[in-house]
RNA sequence: GGAGAGAUGGCAGAGCGGUCGAAUGCGGCGGUCUUGAAAACCGUUGAAGCGCAAGUUUCCGGGGGUUCGAAUCCCUCUCUCUCCGCCA
């Protein structure tokens, strides 16, 4: 979350920024700023009453040393005023209000991020790789899964239900196939991989900012306040949860592969069919923590990490930064990846890359000390590489011939054919 | 799931309800010594809020309580360990 001190020496720069995030709420930082000054003024209060009833409290216990016990009566009386006086409720009040604020208050978008409100006003960073021709009576990747029997979506919806389909045979090969692929393609760039739970608890689920933002998006196992996690980001950066680094420890480099549990609820009905939208899937994400001064070099250089393994897999795709009215609640600067699925004619997000400065790190504290030896926090980034559902449909609807489906060069040796079928 | 033990500073580990933000050891940092290193010796070494500063407040797993005063007593939650049961 964003600090209030850097609110208060900000306020206008805050101002404009929420605002090109399409911010509904402005009034909030003027009120975020009333709850810091009263925070500050019973702060001040009660430490000042809290010196004299410590000090007091001493001079009672050297006082019964000394056998004085009448004087020390006369002390507690004393004590037992001010303790009156001590109102610790309108601090916790004001606490609450401003911590209740912050969580509403979304990341700044940083100075790079262009104006907009809609998708629409994304702007195309760059294009590559090319559309394939396909022959006459090409079909959907959900045709192909059930001509070739790779994924059974009913068979999903009986075990489960809509949303969890179930891979078969050479369909489930594949995804295998590409998860190691796509961690050997990250750690060879340095990634350190890590296999978290897929499960994690209301501390990590505030730190990485799920909670309280999406709250109904995530499936929640009461008994045990769990929530099933909707992206490895969330374990695998709460690693550094509460946890200070030396400078020469960073960059910290992860990746990890991880099924995601999403309850896309309300989006019902559009672009559901098939691999597009999903309440399961399989990912590979990236995640770094790095110095400030270095965040947006490494988001530049994350970024063309996930490009090269893009290229690598011959899809056509498209990089997107996105608008300040298109970008997540704790982004400070995304880019989104698509591949173009020719088959269905449209456009698919197959990866976000984000960096979040210090919005995560500030509710982690995930920190490190600086060349002074003094406490900073981390700047925190992170991408996908790759979301694995739309992929595989892009895989199969671009290469697909009127008797198979080949494979790119890059997965023939992790799949052991130059072919799915 | 049942029974018991525990949670203290980077780690280990003390701590009669008052002078404990906390002994001691290790580790870290600085220094003396050394050609250099090791050893030895000396010093230093947690975090956060307010304040120009002096200073002051808070933090000994989380929350609540008793008390003039709590790391120390009580309640509660969470977690860890040991034994038993169950089990991949």
């Amino acid at each position: 979350m964003l600090q209030v001190g850097f609110i208060r020496q900000n306020t206008e720069l805050v101002r404009q920024r929420l605002a090109l995030k399409n911010f509904k709420q402005p009034e909030l930082v003027d009120e975020l700023l009333r709850w810091d000054d009263k925070r500050k003024e019973y702060q001040h209060e009660l430490d000042e009453l809290q010196a004299k009833i410590n000090a007091s409290s001493k001079e009672i216990g050297q006082l019964m040393g000394k056998g004085l016990k009448e004087e020390a009566e006369k002390k507690k009386l004393d004590v037992a005023e001010w303790k009156q006086q001590q109102t610790p409720e309108k601090l916790t009040e004001a606490e609450k209000n401003i911590e209740a604020i912050l969580y509403l208050l979304p990341n700044l978008p940083s100075e790079k991020v262009p104006p907009g409100k809609t998708p629409e006003e994304n702007i195309v960073v760059k294009e590559g790789g090319e559309k394939p021709s396909l022959h006459a009576g090409a079909v959907p990747h959900w045709d192909l899964a059930k001509k070739y029997n790779l994924i059974d979506f009913e068979l999903g919806n009986k075990i489960t239900g809509s949303g969890f389909p179930v891979y078969i045979n050479k369909g489930a090969k594949l995804q295998r196939s590409m998860i190691q692929y796509f961690l050997d393609f990250n750690t060879a760039a340095g990634y350190i991989e890590y296999l978290p739970p897929f499960m994690v608890n209301e501390a990590s689920a505030y730190g990485t900012g799920q909670l309280p933002d999406k709250e109904g998006q995530m499936y929640h196992a009461t008994e045990d306040n769990f929530y099933l996690i909707p992206t490895a980001e969330v374990p695998i950066t709460n690693i550094y949860r509460d946890t200070i680094l030396k400078e020469a420890e960073l960059p910290v480099k992860i990746t990890a592969y991880t099924p995601c549990f999403r309850r896309e609820a309300g989006s019902y009905g559009k672009d559901v069919r098939g691999l597009n939208r999903l309440h399961q899937f399989d990912k590979v994400e990236l995640v770094q923590l790095v110095n400030p001064a270095q965040s947006y070099d490494v988001l530049e250089e994350m970024v063309a990490h996930v490009e090269r393994l893009l290229q690598s897999l011959e899809l056509p795709y498209r990089i997107l930064k996105l608008c300040g009215g298109d970008m997540g609640f704790t982004s400070a600067l995304t880019y989104d990846f698509e591949v173009y699925s020719t088959a269905q004619q449209k456009w698919l997000e197959v990866s976000s890359v984000s960096n979040f400065e210090t919005y995560q790190t500030n509710r982690m504290k995930a920190r490190y000390k600086d060349a002074n030896g003094k406490t900073q926090l981390l700047h925190s980034l992170n991408g996908s590489s790759l979301a694995l559902p739309r992929i595989l449909a892009s895989v199969l609807e671009n290469n697909q011939t009127i008797d198979g489906i080949l494979l790119p060069k890059s997965l023939h040796s992790y799949f052991g054919s130059d072919r799915v079928v």
